[in-house]
DNA sequence: AGCACGCCGACT
DNA sequence: GTCGGCGTGCTC
């Protein structure tokens, strides 16, 4: 007699917010990372086959159907598995970064050729320069080798470091791996996509929050079965199912854009190298201004590290100065000196095109009644609402919430008495309409340019020359290349310097470093003009100075005796509930049973910056230890001991860039 | 994430 | 007297 066959079980991850697997009855063992339909509740969801033990004693559905799909590669379910344990968010919730529901239902009919067709790597590459040269040879032979390692490409703003890399891409292509570039804002990245089908003969695979859901499963779909050799993406492609990865690319890798701020907190920069651990391939971080973080790895010999310290063709740096808005103020009322105005004319009448760089969206961050004093603020929020001529609107730049300008003051009934104060990007295009009426000005900001036709036609435009002035957010530092832009007036060199930010004076420092550089690419050479009330802050005289290696020593003085990041290790805890009572007693129970040791050291409970967002009270607590302490298991224990109401939310943030 | 169950206000 | 508000609890 032969025992009754029981049908084997499976341990399952659903991409949703558990960290255990759930147990399913199969009707055979599946490999790992085998995508099956498994019933949860009353509805059909995916997951994936994962390799752990399944519990014999609890009670299992059976699998609705197995997918035909490529299962998940292991590196990629190790890597689930160390981002969730480093960020403490469930595993599900990781997975879901990739396998997005839907992502898998209604698989194409036939299976296409991947349409952005394959990557050439023997075309004729563009002439590099001796240093190009050898940094890209350096490069060819990480990947060649197959094995991890980590290489921080340093060059100035200018200098070829995307032609470089590309050599490294070419490399793992004809290695016959496949290759992952990651950028901060893909969506707008139309001109690197260029360079990139110059390089090649084909687009890459892109993947970015954009897409159909048609384009993205077929995206996910190629890259699943390696057909995609190349993706270009923002920083969840690292959640895609490379079975082949041989090389990882973070471009700009000192933005911050880089870190996720919701959900699955994680930095994609760290996680790409990870991920590129797991896969034993190589991983090239590259910026025109390194992050203190990367620069202390290359220090210490953790990362290897290439220059470019000249600019490409011969262009030279842009010249660096100040404007000392108390001795050259602007007319009142106005935000350019006229120092910068009389550049500005000298530039167009040249035939050169001038950029004013802002980083406020809008028309002014702040509405007064100057009768009262009353300042319009965010019912949700603990923000004032920035006034858009554009719309024409108030809105609040955190949760939306608009409201039309009042006519009457709600506090003291005057009316007509609002005043804008303050410059944004949209005051500053007011303002050169008025200097400048015959020359075309174009504003680019986030709310203007949101996805890849708007930036496509402004990039055009920019080209063709028929702007002459271009106003812009932070959006314009971002590795554009505008060869007949030879001015760069920064309208406030000083904002972002405010604030307790950590790291304000570091990013403050990288970004109008990189707005600088877009100044002088070709062979006109560049100016940049700085307006400040305080030119001789330290921010200011590295930017003047351009010596970026010398300010991050200081940075790296100034924060080594208190292990500070990167010489430490911080965590935040954000606690945020309805009931700002309730929030505050939370804080302090958390404080009460706050962690203690050598090397640990907790900070707060304090009212958040924004304390009160889309109506959540917000506290903050913050864990600092030193390097060789790991955070996690001491917050585990932390909240363990503290009892909280499930109309408090702790957010946990390891490795927190924002402090807001 | 969904989708149930579960106690308190405006309708036939 | 019901329909339904979304608080909270569970899903192998």
């Amino acid at each position: 007699m032969t025992p009754p066959v029981r049908s084997p079980r499976i341990s399952v991850l659903l991409p949703y917010k558990f960290d255990a697997t759930f147990t399913y009855e199969a009707e055979r063992a599946l490999t790992p990372g085998t995508l099956v339909r498994v019933p949860l509740s009353s509805r059909m969801v995916v997951g994936a086959v994962w390799d752990e033990p399944a519990d014999e004693t609890v009670k299992a559905k059976p699998v609705a159907e197995v997918l035909d799909f490529a299962p998940l590669p292991e590196n990629l379910m190790r890597f689930i598995d160390w981002v969730s344990a480093y960020t403490l968010a469930k595993r599900g919730d990781v997975l879901a970064l990739g396998l997005k529901e839907g992502l898998l239902v209604a698989p194409p009919k036939r299976a296409k050729r991947f349409e952005f067709g394959n990557a050439n790597p023997d075309l004729p590459g563009p002439i590099l320069s001796p240093a190009q040269d050898a940094a890209a040879a350096a490069l060819r032979e990480e990947v060649a080798a197959q094995k991890f390692g980590v290489t921080l490409l340093d060059g100035v703003t200018g200098s070829g470091k995307t032609e470089v890399y590309l050599e490294a891409v070419a490399q793992a292509l004809r290695a016959g791996t496949q290759a992952l570039v990651l950028l901060p804002e893909i969506a707008l990245s139309i001109q690197f996509l260029e360079r990139f089908a110059a390089r090649f003969g084909a687009r890459p695979a892109v993947w970015h929050s954009e897409l159909t859901p048609a384009q993205r499963r077929e995206t996910y779909r190629a890259v699943a079965e390696g057909r995609a050799d190349v993706v270009v993406g923002a920083r969840s492609s690292l959640f895609l199912p490379f079975p082949k990865l041989g090389l990882i690319v973070v471009d700009e890798e000192h933005e911050n854009a880089f870190k996720q701020e919701d959900g699955v907190m994680y930095h994609a920069r760290d996680m790409a190298v990870v991920r590129a651990k797991l896969c034993a391939c190589p991983c090239v971080l590259v910026s025109a201004t390194p992050s203190l973080e990367s620069v202390e790895n290359a220090a210490s010999g953790r990362y290897k590290k290439l220059d470019l310290p000249a600019r490409h063709g011969g262009a030279l740096m842009p010249v660096m100065k100040a404007i000392d808005l108390r001795a050259d103020p602007p007319e009142r009322g106005k935000f350019l000196s006229p120092v910068l105005i009389a550049a500005m004319r000298e530039t167009l009448a040249r035939g050169e095109q001038a950029m004013l760089f802002l980083n406020r969206r809008g028309y002014a961050p702040l509405t007064l009644c100057r009768t009262c004093g009353h300042r319009i603020s965010c019912p949700h929020c603990s923000a004032w609402l920035v006034e858009h001529r554009a719309y024409p609107r108030l809105i609040c730049h955190h949760c939306g919430h608009t409201v039309q300008k009042p006519a009457v003051c709600p506090s003291c009934e005057a009316e007509n008495s609002f005043v804008p104060i303050g410059p944004g990007v949209e005051r500053i295009a007011e303002e050169v309409a008025e200097l400048f009426p015959d020359t075309a000005a174009l504003v680019m900001a986030s709310d203007i340019i949101t996805g890849p036709a708007q930036a496509a036609d402004a990039a055009g435009r920019i080209e063709r020359r028929e702007v002459g002035i271009i106003i812009g957010t932070q959006m314009v530092a971002k590795g554009w290349h505008f060869p007949h832009l030879t001015l760069v007036g920064i309208v406030d060199a000083d904002l972002g310097l405010a604030g307790g930010d950590l790291r304000a004076g570091e990013h403050t420092v990288q970004m109008l470093h990189q707005v600088s550089g877009r100044a002088g690419r070709a062979e006109a050479p560049g100016t940049v003009l700085l307006q400040s009330f305080a030119p001789d802050h330290p921010v200011i005289a590295a930017l003047l100075s351009g010596n970026l290696p010398e300010f991050l020593l200081q940075e790296a003085a100034l924060r080594r005796p208190g292990n500070w990041p990167p010489f430490g290790r911080l965590a935040a805890l954000i606690i945020s509930a309805t009931d700002e009572r309730l929030a505050d007693q939370i804080a302090r129970d958390l404080a009460r049973h706050a962690p203690r040791g050598a090397g640990i050291l907790v900070l707060g409970p304090a009212p958040a910056p924004i304390s009160l967002l889309r109506g959540k009270f917000r506290r903050r607590l913050l864990l600092k230890t030193t390097r060789e302490i790991a955070v996690q298991p001491i917050l585990r224990d932390w909240l363990a001991r503290v009892e909280v109401p499930r109309n408090v939310r702790v957010d946990i943030d390891i490795d927190p860039v924002s402090f807001m």
